[in-house]
DNA sequence: AACGGAACCAACCGCTGTTCA
DNA sequence: GTGAACAGCGGTTGGTTCCGT
């Protein structure tokens, strides 16, 4: 024995809503709230399915319903919300007041995904593709040339295969538009070749060749990657891979920061140059939501003066402090709250 | 002006976990 | 305890609008 049906599914009207479907449902809900959607259609004088009642109540009716472009804050917010989530979009709906689920989909699926793509990172893991190769090409006229200095910067870049946040980060920076050109900023250009090789060291192998990085794998001939002209570089200059692990943030294991670091204030520098992007401490920040940083996120003694906005100072502060449903692998990420740190009044 | 393809988005479909008679 | 309906979710569709030719 179960329920009684919800509706006669017969003779219900499909299709978009008119205005007075829509006065009808409004005034009704107004008077007796959201109660039992299998009446309501009855009660309210609806030749419509309780469920496509809710429907367009929850999408489009709702009083506290934002509508219009989403911001760039919101948009940021997405994009990190679904690097962690995935496409719960009722779970990223709950944490963008006024936005629906269904709208954050298609919102997904018609602009960011899409842009994503054409910034070469996959939509799903939100990592560089490989595939990047290729536009790197679009930035630099013609074939693709490495100068010693441009492979020495890539071995810079290297570490920073273990800093997913940072990675996605910078991504998100790269598929930002650009409000003064549709060409790549310096920064972006500069920040372009990390992902490349980001990506690449996200490729090594479990048990990669002793000292083999990804600047390597991107040099060997028989590579995929190969492009034509391309030499070793000098093997003394190989930075070995090293493991980290979330206590380790605080410190890059192996390398020397001030050396390997140089790409992050450039990082900040085009977020600031984009969107006034604006970095604080946790212990500092006076914002309310301001999340718990957690262990492994601290001001190491040994950062040069100067450089408090290296990875392992700048607090990547998130609005995610009430964000229960994250899994536990999530724990351990730099929290990043974009909604706080961007100024996006010039972005429209 | 007409046409076709791309982009957009409201609404529907179908599935799953929960609720309740 | 059972099973049908509910509620909610993500995926998909199809109508409309936009834009380039």
């Amino acid at each position: 024995m179960g329920r009684a049906p919800c509706c006669d599914r017969t003779g219900l009207k499909k299709g978009p809503w008119t205005q007075e479907e829509d006065e009808k449902l409004i005034a009704y809900i107004k008077k007796h709230g959201q109660g039992n959607w299998r009446t309501l259609p009855k009660d309210a004088d609806l030749e419509r399915c309780g469920k496509s009642c809710r429907l367009r109540w929850t999408n489009y009716l709702r009083p506290d319903i934002k509508r219009g472009r989403f911001s760039f804050e919101e948009e940021e917010t997405i994009i990190q919300l679904h690097s962690i989530l995935g496409n719960k979009w009722s779970a990223i709906a709950a944490r963008l007041p006024g936005r629906t689920d269904n709208e954050i989909k298609n919102y997904w699926n018609t602009h960011i995904r899409k842009r994503l793509l054409r910034m070469g990172i996959d939509p799903v893991t939100h990592a560089p593709r490989l595939d990047l190769l290729d536009l790197s090409s679009l930035l630099k006229p013609a074939a693709y040339y490495p100068t010693q200095a441009d492979l020495d910067t890539l071995r810079a870049f290297e570490p920073l295969a273990n800093y997913p946040d940072l990675l996605r980060l910078a991504s998100t920076l790269l598929a930002a538009p650009t409000t003064t050109s549709s060409q790549p900023t310096t920064q972006q250009q500069m920040l372009l070749p990390w992902l490349i090789q980001a990506q690449m060291a996200q490729q090594v192998p479990q048990a990669p060749p002793q000292h083999a990085t990804a600047a390597d794998m991107f040099l060997q001939p028989s590579s995929a990657c190969q492009m034509p002209g391309l030499v070793h570089a000098n093997p003394a200059q190989q930075l070995h891979q090293d493991h980290v692990v979330a206590s380790d943030y605080g410190q890059l294991p192996g390398y020397d920061n001030q050396l390997e670091l140089d790409y992050v204030p450039a990082l900040m520098q085009m977020a600031s140059d984009t969107s006034n992007l604006q970095w604080s401490s946790p212990v500092t920040s006076s914002n309310n939501n301001n999340c718990n940083v957690g262990s492994g996120v601290s001001t190491p003694s040994s950062s040069p003066a100067g450089r408090v906005n290296s990875a392992s100072t700048a607090a990547f502060c998130a609005n995610t402090s009430n964000i229960d449903a994250f899994s536990a692998d999530a724990a351990g990420l730099f929290d990043m709250h974009l909604s706080d740190l961007l100024d996006v009044s010039d972005y429209m």
